[in-house]
DNA sequence: TCGATATCAGAAATCGATTTCATAAACAGG
DNA sequence: CCTGTTTATGAAATCGATTTCTGATATCGA
């Protein structure tokens, strides 16, 4: 790593002050034409480029937005990071990507590293997995950055929140469902402690009420694949011995209705035929399945551009 | 936002100076164990974060790396990314991701951004389509940075590169389908000009080479699921008027593969039946399509791994 | 022609840490 | 008891920019 030349450097060979040449990179309109032209020669001779670190300093900012999501291999956060991304880049921002596992303890801890990076603001999806709503420490974080949360709400705090209804999402994908003909939907659950879950369950719930289906059943996962997968390779026999096999399956995400897919490949169970699969979310992959699966769309992307947007007006 | 306490604020609490502070949350053996007491009390009472971004300043380093990457939401980069954020964060680092999307012109610019930003090393997957190796400034900051590869070599290079091994990845994957008693194979090719690509199509000529199969045929795409299935949806109907249909292709990743899968669906062409299609990278997706994808695997959140261990041994 | 105002550029303080250097106090050995 | 070393801390320089303050010219109106 060679040494990377300083607005002293580029000073020095312009025969000018620092101050100058800080005032020419910018705004060039202040100084005079031939000083502008010494120091942009300069500036080309050592291919200059300023340290931004340095610049943000007395500024006090850095030009960093943080992003906690809870896996970027999910690809409806990486369709959410992605819009994230480019309006950022619009502004002028970089975004620094962090993992939480949908484990608080981690969240937690990003939390504590966004702010140590002092980013100027932070965008959140809350933690599924959670002891408390939020800790004291993360309380406290919270209250001294600029966050607006995304995709999963959390009762009681006051910071904006960039969302879909779920509600009325579930709500009309279980309708649907009953305009089919379809008298025993089950619901295949995310992670039971999020707002997001809870929301599309009472969606749910109230297009069965509405009705007056009483038979409901539930499978629990975690809006993963390979678990919503195992639950039903695993509970599929007892429920055909119980006689207690839906004929439709509403699954709370996209990804929890591919696994269900491709445990009823395994089973022999026929998809559409003996079962309806419908997700939520409409990730990229949905129309590849076999049968294309039936889902409500969200449109992660925007909610990404959306929440920076919200989030820079707060900056 | 709040007002942020600094090292001094904890300093006059504390009742010793900034260095004594400094020393303190850096290496406290150094300090007598009543100061060291004092300090603590005082940090705590400010629940003071230091300000990495300042601490940084001085030791001339910011401790993240860059990740220059096609696109995200793309889940063989989303899986290699996850790889890289792990091992980043393990060894204090954080990572800054931006999309080139294939383009050189955006590789440039991100490069620069990443300079400015003085990161502490870059990993870097070159855009697929350029107009040269390397511009005369993209070369100037490559020398700069610290650099590792991964997933595409370019020529000439003196970069350490963490890739898999396309041409036997190929040859296999071919040699499979020959074995199989397939005579008609066609190539489904990603970017032309990229290393990857090549080195998968001589893969794939070799093979049949070997099995002194003069029948061959190629359908060039980019990499990516749609552009896949709109290139079939389109030719096809052309390529059986000329009875020209293969039996069996090898797309040069999972993503056309599964593109290809769509588009017999809507053709009517029964897979594996009438059609057998190959695809390389194993991503999640591959064993939720219907029929299971076959396909090369390929490492990606190891890859990411590899890369980040490479970097900091450069650093 | 003289004072008032505008332009332009440099000097110096600042951002919030680290780290080198210097020094006072404590400790040891002969 | 005096010198030499160690230990613990503070003062000050530094990292690489920005920005405020200040002063020197240049320009203008009366």
């Amino acid at each position: 790593m060679k040494k990377k030349s300083t607005i002293y450097d580029v000073a020095k060979i312009a025969g000018v002050s620092p101050s100058t040449v800080s005032r020419v990179m910018n705004s060039p309109e202040i100084v005079a034409e031939d000083t502008r032209q010494k120091v942009a020669n300069a500036v080309k001779e050592l291919a200059y480029i300023p340290n931004m670190m340095a610049a943000n300093m007395p500024r006090r900012r850095t030009n960093y937005i943080g992003l906690i999501i809870p896996d970027i291999t999910n690809i409806f956060f990486s369709n959410l990071v992605r819009g994230v991304q480019d309006v950022c880049e619009k502004h002028g921002y970089s975004v620094l990507v962090v993992n939480s596992d949908d484990s608080q303890e981690k969240e937690g801890r990003y939390l504590k590293l966004l702010y140590s990076r002092r980013v100027d603001g932070v965008i959140l999806t809350v933690a599924g997995y959670r002891e408390e709503e939020f800790s004291e420490e993360e309380l406290f974080l919270l209250k001294k950055m600029n966050i607006v949360l995304i995709d999963r709400e959390i009762n009681r705090m006051m910071t904006p929140i960039v969302k879909v209804n779920n509600f009325a999402g579930a709500y009309s994908a279980v309708k649907y469902l009953l305009t089919m003909g379809h008298k025993k939907i089950m619901y295949l659950a995310g992670i039971k402690g999020t707002k997001t879950n809870q929301e599309r369950e009472k969606g749910y719930l109230s297009a069965l009420k509405e009705a007056r289906i009483s038979w409901k059943k539930e499978l629990t996962a975690d809006f993963r694949l390979d678990t919503a997968y195992h639950k039903i390779m695993y509970h599929w026999p007892q429920l055909k011995s119980l006689d207690e096999l839906p004929t439709a399956i509403f699954a709370a995400n996209d990804l929890m209705a591919i696994g269900a897919l491709k445990a009823f490949a395994q089973l022999k169970v026929r998809v559409p035929e003996e079962m309806s699969i419908m997700g939520f979310d409409n990730i990229p992959f949905s129309d590849c399945t076999y049968p294309p699966l039936t889902t409500i769309a969200q449109p992660t992307y925007l909610m990404g551009q959306k929440a920076v947007e919200t989030l820079i007006k707060l900056i």
